[in-house]
DNA sequence: AATAACATTTAGAATTATTCTAATTCAGGT
DNA sequence: ACCTGAATTAGAATAATTCTAAATGTTATT
């Protein structure tokens, strides 16, 4: 699986940047220069999928001084409080997703890039029945295969 | 997050034990000791969606000489086979899962336990819509919340 | 404005899950 | 029995994440 950068067909509405603190002030979070930045920073990089390690690497070129740490607490921090959601795609590291309209994650095995499957219907995790005295608070859908890109070349080949 | 045992919901058609090498084999893998080993652990608690090291710790009651690599090596070869799929629903250790039924997974964050839930319509990833040129291999469906048992608790506390 | 109380950040150490490596063992085909 | 390749093994290595203790920053209280 090549490492490339993760690309999306789903484009979520873009956030203007000076909106961002009051994002997390609104969430009930203290917007601190490190929350802003970090969230600032998945934002700008929705699409990509990021992982705590991307997002460090870029939130240190806007401030030198951030630590992994305060990426790992920040980002705790955005999950517990609902800007932010995580994804699990497989054992490699997590990765941070801005968006939290419901969609679900697709990750092409052949290329390794992450994308985003909008929703057709409105919500409801339709099809799964959860049965009764079970509380869903979040969901998540991931899914694998070939990507078109991919599944071209593979044609070719 | 209590550390406890995962239970079900849906309980997964049981399989006799006599049959896993079988069903190794139909598969298209060799059957060896390791192998049977470890896909009858998983078998025999499909419902507690073991970890690699429960079931590594399991295994090795059976057969003391086996290892923690050939442990990973059996479960990459198992996945490989659609024998076993993992299921990834945080940063912790991925679970493993034999039953290959459509299904989705609970997680109860308030104990930890993991309980499968079934699907109610056939199969088909309803709600989502896979733009064209995409071809799905694999889905994963999970949810978090609290569980009845825990909902309960909260309410006396 | 000073102080206390508390939250956040930091660097680096520690932990945990997983993968890698090289040597050894095993199984199937000749 | 012997060869070849696959599977297994122990242990080292790696990678992601968490923990720790000290330092810094923020807010509330006086």
């Amino acid at each position: 699986m090549k490492d490339v950068k993760a690309r999306t067909v789903f484009v979520p509405p873009h956030r203007e940047r000076g909106a961002v603190d009051a994002r997390i002030a609104e969430s009930g979070l203290r917007p601190t220069a490190q929350r802003s930045v970090v969230y600032g920073v998945l934002l700008d990089n929705a699409k990509e999928h990021p992982t705590a390690d991307e997002i460090f690497i870029q939130a240190k070129t806007e401030k030198p001084e951030i630590s992994m740490a305060t990426v790992y607490n920040c980002l705790d921090a955005l999950v517990k409080h609902h800007l932010v959601k995580q994804v699990h795609l497989d054992r490699a590291a997590t990765r941070y997703c801005p968006n939290m309209e419901e969609h679900a994650h697709f990750l092409c095995e052949t290329c390794g890039e992450v994308w985003d499957f909008e929703i057709a219907v409105k919500p409801r995790m339709s099809g799964f029945r959860v049965p009764s005295g079970f509380a869903v608070t979040q969901r998540e859908v991931n899914m694998r295969g070939v990507c078109p890109a991919c599944a071209e070349q593979e044609v070719v080949r």
